[in-house]
RNA sequence: GCUCGGGUGGUGGAAUAGGUAGACACGCAGGACUUAAAAUCCUGUGGACAGUAAUGUCCGUACGGGUUCGAUUCCCGUCCCGAGCACCA
């Protein structure tokens, strides 16, 4: 057994060695150090979990509604809990939160800051398939890993308010709304959701001609049509109008993970999660139409504090674009047809030399040429056979073939030839374009490889090596436009075209449906049988439809999803559907299910809702850009038609807190030994760098022996070293287990404390940069809080808080903190404000005080910081319960006073004077003051005085 | 290519309604206490030059211009780094 006295006697036995001291006087010195020790340093961990067991017994952050408090929502983008566990990096946010949380707190808000996890996802099920263990048991068990992580950093999360994806009476909501959308169609006329049945009215009266509705639907008919179409017709028809519906569409196919995957879960022809090579391939999916609510999505960003960065990404994604939607007649021989295109610069109609079709698009077999079929399906089969990876990297390889087939301009005429090529997406606008050469870059580059004639529509651009696509200068060669700016161009072109019948003013979006669903197991079931084919809802009575057990998680023989393989997988004679949702269906609404978690009748109640209404304050990453945020947003807004939900926007104020880099380490081994030469003699030898574990390496000085016992490959590792030492090179990447890069904090919990690691992680620099974690700088945050806590003792380790009035001085010390802490954390600069605490304890030192009129305010306002210690003194000086439920002192103004005289005055940059200047002076006394110096001033007037600055002959500024 | 950020000591970073640049911390150097170590405390620390010294002078916020009594901060141009988007018609 390994027990303290044990290790202690073998500690003071190596130290009777190795000084060659008399053993009993090695116990005396021993002695002496831990009694001081013990005393009064500060015992960080016999602290934390005395009071992270406090808190936890007595539910300390336990909130409910209630209408006589204000209320604040802090919320954290909740983890996916991976086999990995946390590393340093991730905590970043959650503390900042935390941090935020009880500062409001402190306040008087009732604030709701609860956690946690997104449970459902592909790395569990990857790792069912691999070792045969059920997704349910591993996610439990990582989940429990996560919760003793979190546990450790103090954060003051309401735990009774836990949510967990995967959990049947979570996800009993998830399906729930998913049936709402199902059973839902958007107005476009009313601009929300509206039930289905208010459709069939509609059809029944006039058929689906008069309906403005977002749709994907191929047919028109008259009421009376409507009733004559079958119920399998009918069906058929509104499958196309429903919010949640089943469409054949151009999916994300993974063959490696055996599923469809959403548009952000994809990069550049790869699957983010796996790196596995995706195609494109014609599928039946669920969707979700999230396109009806683009418009929304855009405007709901105007009204809420985002990042402009994050708003830019989300305004990129849904990508409105304002144009004309334009008829071309097209001849092929003998037939013709009417053709669309798109297109936001309707002022150069005059500049269309050409039309070119993507090669999916459903014109190209229509428009193809008897005499060039051949030329055309080699060229439709040559494109299938290219990645999307391939297609995106060649970007300025210019192939393409004439359809044989010709269009008219509809302004001047001319007959123009149709070509078909892959520079011309299918699933954008119409798939199909007029190209107009001496205006757009890839017309341009398209037109000099087939020599195809370029009409330039500016005065005096320059169009011989390039195209001039800059939306300015003076139309020519456009008829009616000419002499016009394109600014004016442009709304005249479209009015024009609209006059003449010629296509509608549109307005296009890049934002498609979502791809609702993903063949495979760990994901929530979707509540809909399958009779005589159709896809029928469940009753709301039947939900939570659950998850069945598997014994495996392949796809089925048939190549069906995994769920096929399930027994009874039905809803009485009729088969389940087998797909499960995507990840970002548990995660859509979970902030709505925190207010009313044990809700088993609602989402959420009214009076939950009502009470908490939406997240003030949201933190996270950026890497939610484009899917989690903009699929919340969808469905709250959703749920906002419906009424469920009071607020139409989810998240009012987002910040985004950086990614934790990790620092490596390197050693230089000389080519071909075991010998190591330090960073500053390796310029001396041929070297090769390696990559040593940062934990065995402090300050950049590695430590020889854990090095040599680390792998068993370097055991007889020789040095070379400088001043005695090993110093090891370094620098910033992503942290991982290959950089052997990776800081636990767990690590940096049993050895500096939870407070230190949270108020370090702080320090760092602003929350919202990017940083390399360095444990470097840790010392002197943990110094300081050493200090911190002396301040509250005497030498003999007494407590030694006075109850003695504090001096002027001292008050000064106080309130300049309490307006910096202020200040700060309400502008989420929460790195400076460990400065300022710094400052203050060294200056509280100097003046020796021990007064519990600064230091118990100073403990409240420490608490956000490093909430551990701050209950630990404030129990000490004898306050009940918590510092949690203390207020935040205020802030007295008569201090401020004493800071202006405190703020030199600047003469000519050299000189210095030092004025008495009143926060209650006028104009008048401040100019008389001046005067009696011999210099003028200019005063624009205010209430307060910070500074005033003077120059030669005048002042110029007195800044208030 | 387009959009948005950002370039400050050996290091992380302070300071921007223009006003003592480098707070605070790390590191480094020196010192105190100690038989010793640990811990703790104190001093110095952007660069160059001058002086025995206190101190003084000049140069310094990526680079080049501009506005201003005064610019790290505002404006114009250039370079570099990071993030996002990328045949979006």
């Amino acid at each position: 057994m390994d027990n303290p006295l044990k290790k202690y006697i073998r500690f003071a036995t190596s130290l009777h060695l190795f000084s060659g001291l008399p053993l009993t006087k090695v116990f005396y010195y021993l002695c002496a150090f831990t009694n001081d020790r013990n005393k009064m340093e500060y015992n960080f961990s016999d602290i934390e979990q005395k009071w992270q067991s406090f808190w936890s017994s007595h539910k300390t952050f336990k909130v409910e509604a209630d209408s006589s408090l204000p209320k604040f929502y802090v919320l954290d983008m909740f983890p996916y809990p991976s086999g990995a566990g946390l590393h340093v990096g991730h905590p970043l946010g959650y503390i900042a939160s935390d941090i935020y949380t009880r500062y409001k707190r402190l306040k008087g808000y009732n604030v709701l800051h609860p956690m946690g996890y997104d449970a459902f996802g592909l790395p569990a099920e990857q790792y069912a398939i691999q070792t045969g263990q059920p997704p349910q048991k591993t996610t439990s068990q990582n989940i429990k890993r996560y919760r003793e992580q979190l546990d450790k950093l103090g954060f003051s999360y309401d735990w009774d308010r836990e949510i967990r994806t995967c959990d049947p009476s979570y996800y009993k909501w998830t399906q729930w709304a998913f049936l709402k959308m199902f059973h839902h169609w958007y107005d476009m006329e009313l601009d929300k959701a509206c039930p289905i049945e208010t459709l069939i009215d509609a059809f029944n009266t006039h058929g689906n001609t008069r309906i403005k509705a977002a749709h994907n639907c191929k047919e028109e008919f008259g009421a009376s049509e409507w009733k004559a179409f079958s119920d399998k017709e009918k069906e058929d028809i509104l499958m196309s109008y429903r919010i949640a519906y089943i469409g054949e569409t151009t999916v994300n196919w993974c063959a490696a993970l055996g599923t469809v995957l959403a548009n952000d879960e994809v990069r550049e022809g790869f699957s983010i999660r796996g790196d596995y090579p995706v195609v494109q391939k014609k599928m039946k999916q669920w969707q979700l139409r999230v396109s009806a609510y683009a418009e929304r999505l855009l405007k709901g960003l105007e009204d809420i504090t985002w990042s402009d960065s994050l708003k830019e990404m989300q305004r990129n994604w849904i990508g409105k674009s304002e144009g004309a939607q334009m008829e071309f007649m097209v001849k092929n021989g003998s037939e013709t047809f009417s053709m669309s295109v798109f297109t936001t610069r309707a002022d150069t109609i005059f500049g269309v030399t050409f039309m070119v079709l993507a090669p999916e698009s459903e014109w190209v077999n229509l428009l193809t040429a008897p005499e060039q079929k051949e030329e055309v399906e080699k060229y439709v089969a040559y494109v299938k056979t290219k990645t999307e990876r391939e297609r995106m990297s060649q970007t300025h390889h210019v192939t393409g073939v004439f359809s044989g087939s010709y269009a008219t301009n509809p302004f001047t005429g001319k007959e123009i030839p149709v070509w078909i090529s892959e520079y011309v997406m299918a699933g954008y606008g119409t798939g199909a374009i007029m190209a107009v050469p001496a205006h757009d870059s890839r017309d341009y580059i398209f037109a000099r490889h087939f020599k195809l004639p370029i009409i330039p529509l500016i005065e005096g651009c320059d169009i011989s090596s390039e195209s001039f696509d800059a939306k300015e200068g003076i139309m020519c060669n456009s008829g009616f436009l000419d002499g016009m700016t394109v600014q004016e161009a442009i709304p005249a072109a479209i009015e024009e075209v609209e006059k003449r019948k010629l296509g509608v003013r549109t307005t296009n979006y890049r934002l498609r449906d979502a791809i609702f669903s993903r063949q495979r197991y760990w994901g929530e079931p979707f509540p809909i049988y399958y009779r005589d084919g159709m896809a029928t809802p469940l009753p709301e009575s039947q939900l939570p439809l659950e998850l069945p057990p598997l014994d495996s998680f392949h796809p089925s023989s048939s190549g069906e999803p995994p769920l096929a393989n399930a027994k009874n997988w039905t809803y009485g004679e009729y088969p389940l559907e087998t797909s499960t949702m995507p990840g970002f269906a548990g995660s859509s609404a979970y902030y709505l299910r925190y207010m009313d978690p044990h809700n088993s009748r609602e989402l959420v109640s009214r009076d939950s809702n009502n009470y908490w209404q939406d997240v003030d304050l949201y933190i996270g990453g950026t890497e939610h850009a484009t899917g989690h945020l903009i699929y919340s947003r969808f469905w709250n807004k959703f749920l906002f038609d419906l009424g469920i939900v009071c607020k139409e926007e989810p998240f009012r104020k987002l910040v985004n807190q950086g990614m934790i880099q990790g620092r490596s380490n390197f050693v230089y081994r000389i080519k071909n030994t075991n010998t190591f030469v330090s960073l500053g003699l390796k310029e001396n030898y041929k070297t090769t760098e390696l990559h040593v574990d940062v934990n065995l390496v402090e300050n950049d000085r590695l430590n020889l022996e854990a090095f040599r016992q680390w792998n068993p490959e370097y055991k007889d590792a020789r040095f070379i070293l400088e001043n005695g030492e090993y110093i090891c090179g370094w620098t910033v990447e992503k942290m991982s287990k290959s950089m052997f890069n990776v800081v636990n904090p767990d690590v940096i919990c049993q050895r500096y404390g939870a407070d230190t690691l949270r108020m370090y992680e702080m320090f760092l620099g602003p929350l919202e940069q990017s940083k390399p974690w360095d444990t470097n700088g840790i010392d002197g945050v943990h110094r300081f809080l050493k200090k911190f806590w002396r301040l509250f003792f005497d030498k003999n380790g007494e407590l030694a808080v006075t109850n003695n009035p504090p001096v002027e001085k001292e008050l000064k010390i106080l309130h300049n903190l309490i307006r910096k802490v202020e200040d700060d954390i309400e502008s989420f600069s929460f790195n400076t404000t460990i400065s300022a605490f710094m400052i203050g304890v060294n200056q509280l030192t100097d003046l020796d005080c021990h007064k519990r009129g600064i230091l118990e305010p100073f403990v409240i306002l420490i608490s956000p910081y490093a909430p551990h210690i701050a209950e630990e003194l404030w129990s000490l000086l004898g306050n009940k319960p918590s510092v949690a439920n203390a207020a935040f002192p205020v802030f007295n103004q008569e201090f401020i006073k004493e800071l202006i005289f405190e703020y030199p005055v600047s003469f000519n940059g050299k000189l210095r004077f030092k004025k008495t200047l009143d926060i209650n002076m006028n104009k008048d006394e401040i100019e008389r003051l001046v005067r009696e110096d011999e210099r003028t001033i200019k005063y624009s007037g205010g209430e307060k005085i910070r500074k005033i600055i003077v120059v030669p002959e005048k002042i110029i500024n007195i800044v208030i």
